[in-house]
RNA sequence: AGACCCGUGGUGUAACGGUAGCACAGCAGAUUUUGGUUCUGUUAGUUGGGGUUCGAAUCCCUGCGGGUCUACCA
């Protein structure tokens, strides 16, 4: 508990409850997804903040499934979000599904019908949205409201029995046509839906609504708050109206709370827009590793503690928000830095020639795995005469502010010897395809001696070209070119998705990435943060950059006159 | 047009009538065999106007701005 350092206004309204009469006992929570599509990072909030809020205090939180809409759901999404809240960490109390309490709401439906609360509505669905009217006006009662209970109710049987195509009525709750808030308009409870549930197949063909289920569930689940996003916030007089119905004395009434959801900079949250690059092939799939699903960052590389970490900084509050990325990117790179092994990588490869160095020697050299973890220790890594480095860390003429390689010019190779450029070799269209230089024996890494500890302009990583691997490398960015494509109405959000998103390179990697297995991270030194793709082959393994490194180099050029 | 919700540096988020703080981003410097990490310093904020008060980001009034609501979706 006393690791716990979020504070906000939800944990604020708990506090309150329980300086009343309630007790920390009858806190409980719970997570309501819709298996109606794949979890993303916006959902992550959510599930942080319920189980959060649940291990803080002790206290269960229930998974539960909100699956009052067979039209739309489906089991497959029941198991990947398991698997994805799973994978975050979390494990619930119970899992339920709102539609094991069809039978219970719909007894409760017949006793508000009974109460004269509700009515069975044999209007089109045309009519009935036409007289609730705008916001604006009041609406038109149903020529239906006041039919006796005796015949709602038969009706009611008849519906649940199947005797009504699809659309003929629906049961509405009997409130205020001429409420300002549309919710209270006689809201719909039931609806004929004749569709096999996933679960319950064909035992009903009358589902219950959103509004109706919900706030039941949390009440018959015992659910003390019921936390949910801002747009919820015109239910809650409905959420109260039910619950008025139903709640018994002595037990515990729910209380809905709404907070803002997360938006995220340059990439969408939308499940319709998401499913819509799938479909559009801008994305290859739900996990592709630039959606912000959480199995696309899983697969991308980020660690469940980073995500965790970043909810926790994202904070909880009702207004409107969008996180810049790069908060996300701060997280997952402050976890990655501690914990990834370094190796060596080359992205973009040129030969660089080591010419007084011996034709056939192999040296095997000491590296380093991890600076930030002594406990990693050292691995070996061979040297040799051919060797391939990073195109852009060679310059023939470079600018003072230039810390690599260039003619005459003085560098050290990662955990190997200090070299000078010499000279190049250019194919007829200019382009360098091979670069020389000259080595100092003396100057060994680690060797202690004098020659070794002299200062230079800049270290490099390189691999050895007898001695590498073929890598393939996808190279991620953000999916949008702007800051919140979801903003601008009028325009559609593809018009701004980033052309450069992914690009494919290939290069060689240092030997020991041979070992490498799916799911392993690696920090690739100077470059970035990588995580072994399951597309990977024999001939060929596959990394996806989770992010790169901090690049103050690239900014300056950015910014520099150039 | 109506009801409801919300306005604190560039972005988030604290401060609950008593010194506007923290994180990310930015900038500058130190350290560094990763232009990484780490460390230090720094720029930058209470939506406008009234009121109440010794004292207001905080309470009241009012303007302005943003969001939600006119599904038999959730």
């Amino acid at each position: 508990m006393s690791d716990h350092t979020f504070s906000n206004f939800i944990e604020e309204i708990i506090e309150n409850d329980l300086k009343g009469d309630f007790i920390r006992e009858h806190l409980r929570f719970r997570f309501p997804p819709e298996p109606n599509g794949h979890l993303h990072i916006g959902h992550a909030k959510a599930i942080c903040l319920n189980f959060g809020l649940s291990e803080y205090y002790r206290t269960p939180v229930n998974l539960r499934f909100d699956d009052t809409n067979p039209a739309k759901e489906e089991q497959t999404y029941v198991e990947s979000i398991k698997k994805d809240i799973q994978w975050l960490g979390f494990r619930w109390n119970k899992e339920c599904y709102t539609s094991d309490y069809f039978e219970q709401l719909y007894h409760w439906a017949q006793e508000l019908i009974q109460e004269g609360k509700a009515y069975i509505d044999e209007q089109t669905q045309e009519e009935i949205i036409a007289q609730r009217k705008t916001p604006f006006e009041s609406g038109i009662e149903s020529l239906y409201r006041e039919r006796p209970t005796q015949e709602s109710l038969e009706l009611f049987e008849n519906m649940r029995s199947g005797k009504f195509e699809e659309g003929y009525c629906v049961l509405r709750a009997k409130i205020d046509m001429k409420a300002p808030n549309m919710n209270l308009r006689d809201p719909v409870m039931y609806r004929i839906l004749k569709k096999a549930h996933q679960r319950t197949g064909k035992q009903w063909c009358i589902y219950p609504t959103y509004d109706w289920a919900h706030g039941q569930s949390d009440y018959i689940e015992q659910i003390s708050h019921s936390l949910c996003s801002l747009e919820f916030d015109n239910h809650r007089p409905l959420y109260d109206w039910y619950l008025d119905q139903i709640c018994k004395q002595g037990r515990i009434r729910p209380k809905q709370r709404e907070f803002a959801r997360l938006n995220l900079s340059h990439t969408i949250m939308s499940k319709r827009k998401l499913q819509r690059l799938i479909q559009e092939k801008t994305v290859t799939a739900w996990d592709d590793p630039r959606m912000p699903t959480l199995s696309g960052l899983r697969r991308r590389g980020y660690t469940a503690e980073a995500i965790r970490n970043f909810c926790q900084r994202i904070g909880i509050a009702k207004r409107e928000n969008v996180i810049e990325v790069s908060l996300l990117e701060f997280s997952i790179r402050e976890q990655l830095n501690k914990i990834t092994p370094r190796v060596m990588a080359v992205l973009d490869p040129v030969k660089l020639i080591i010419e007084n160095y011996p034709e056939s020697q192999t040296e095997w050299l000491e590296a380093e795995n991890n600076p930030e973890d002594p406990k990693a220790g050292a691995r070996k890594i061979p040297f040799s005469k051919i060797l391939y480095i990073e195109r852009e860390d060679f310059m023939e003429i470079a600018p003072k502010k230039f810390f690599r390689l260039s003619i005459g010019s003085e560098i050290r190779l990662k955990n190997a010897y200090i070299i000078k450029g010499s000279g190049v070799l250019k194919d007829d269209d200019g382009k360098i395809i091979e670069i020389y230089a000259q080595y100092d024996p003396e100057s060994r890494s680690g060797s202690g001696t004098e020659e070794s500890l002299r200062k230079v302009k800049g270290t490099l990583h390189w691999v050895s070209a007898a001695h590498s691997i073929d890598i393939e490398a996808r190279l991620y960015d953000q999916l949008f070119l702007v800051p919140a494509p979801e903003a601008c109405k009028e325009e559609d959000f593809m018009n701004f998705m980033n052309p450069d998103s992914l690009k494919i390179v290939k290069g060689y990697g240092e030997l020991s990435l041979k070992k490498a297995r799916e799911g392993e991270r690696f920090q690739f030194q100077r470059t970035g943060y990588f995580c072994v793709d399951r597309e990977s082959s024999g001939e060929r393994i596959v990394f996806n950059r989770t992010v790169t490194l901090k690049d103050s180099w690239a900014k300056e050029n950015k910014n520099g006159p150039k």
